[in-house]
DNA sequence: GGTTAATGATACCACACGGGTATCATTCTG
DNA sequence: CAGAATGATACCCGTGTGGTATCATTAACC
């Protein structure tokens, strides 16, 4: 059971390393070395994050990637849901067609709980905790 | 991000009915309908409980399978390590060789946190609780 | 305007894992 | 001995994940 992936991992140091620079751009070649990751993967990462709006991004000569927001205001949990999908622990394994207890079903009740309490968790944590 | 898998699931469906039935020993083939899944999938997770000593089993005729335990004495967490491996959220991706900042990661630091929470709560959980 | 340095967009690959089935061996009851 | 149950394995297959490669596009600088 991972609670992060990779992705989630290289893209919090990125961001972290991207709001210590406090530079107007940042590309992926001044990063890499930092952040532990090859060139492109971390651009893949790079471009998922630019797609979310979470970083923006300038093209061509001295271009790079720059934080769109104050690092106080991406959260963990954004970038767990861009780059490793929506956040449902467990809706039942079975569609709600075939599952009866579905209204009832205590295990499910239970998990619902541990996972809100999850989410603000992982939604607490800022980049700005981690620089 | 799935906090529990199918074979904890079927786990909890099996142990709460062998909960509730009362009897000295129930049969893969008496759960299988009520559980919702094949015999041979449910035998390979029932004996994954056994070797656990989640419950006993006993072979021949008339045999079945029987909780070792007092159903609150079977936590969710118990489970989820049985039968999806240690539960360790994240240790680092990187081995603790290659990555130098081990100690100091602020972002392990969180997630350790909210792990510790997170066993916390699915060791409260209980098979009495879904019974 | 051409070269170079950067991102954008895809397409692809290889491996591991999860979910599931099949088969044969073993043990107990009657 | 026959039948009913678990024990132990071995296998299969679809999907997800980590990672690479390639070409297109944009902008700066000489
Ligand atoms: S099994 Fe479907 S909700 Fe519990
Ligand atoms: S990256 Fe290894 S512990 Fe943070």
């Amino acid at each position: 059971m991972k609670l992060i992936n990779r992705d989630v991992d290289y893209a919090a140091r990125a961001l972290t390393f991207m709001a210590r620079a406090n530079k107007p751009t940042v590309s992926v070649a001044q990063m890499q070395e930092q952040v532990g990751v090859s060139g492109p993967f971390l651009r893949k990462i790079m471009q998922k994050l630019h797609k979310a709006g979470i970083v923006h991004a300038v093209k061509g000569k001295g271009g790079g990637f720059a934080m769109a927001r104050n690092p106080d205001k991406v959260t963990l949990k954004q970038l767990m849901e861009t780059l490793q999908g929506p956040l449902r622990l467990n809706d039942c394994v079975f569609g709600e067609k075939i599952c009866q207890r579905h209204a009832a079903c205590v295990l499910r009740h239970k998990i619902a709980g541990i996972e809100s309490r999850l989410l603000a968790e992982v939604a607490a944590v800022t980049i700005k905790d981690l620089a």
